[in-house]
DNA sequence: TCAGTGACGCACA
DNA sequence: CTGTGCGCCACTG
């Protein structure tokens, strides 16, 4: 198992119930900037492996990364829902869920 | 080795 | 709002 690889299970770990983060933050938070397609990766390789909460990562933007009415689309937005997440058309409000304001610092020990 | 394909992200038209 | 293009890189055939 890669280092980076458990870099990036630490930080999706570390996303409280009830918000979201992306997979640039994520990627930026294992130490791996601009590789905000290895976290998808890793995910998706390790879908059901491990207990993470994978389906608070999202897109940039706020949106469901899967195929609207896939799967894992449905999946994510039931999971996202039962922890409070307000999911509209598939995208949620980074500006209220994300980890954006002051919680990254308190959770993940951002500098000042 | 090369090319295609992603659970991405950002700039631009 | 929708596309298109390019950067990114692990994985696969």
């Amino acid at each position: 198992m890669k280092e980076s690889y458990l870099n990036i299970f630490h930080a999706v770990a570390a996303i409280p119930a009830g918000r979201v983060a992306s997979y640039g933050q994520i990627a930026a938070r294992a130490g791996l900037p601009g590789r905000a397609r290895m976290v998808g990766h890793v995910l998706g390789q390790h879908a059901g492996g491990a207990p993470l909460p994978w389906h608070r990562v999202l897109c940039a933007d706020g949106r469901i990364a899967f195929a609207s009415g896939s799967r894992g689309y449905r999946e994510q937005v039931r999971r996202l829902k039962a922890e409070g997440v307000d999911v509209r058309n598939g995208r949620i409000r980074m500006q209220d869920f994300g980890m954006d304001h002051d919680l990254d610092r308190e959770l993940w020990g951002m500098p000042d």
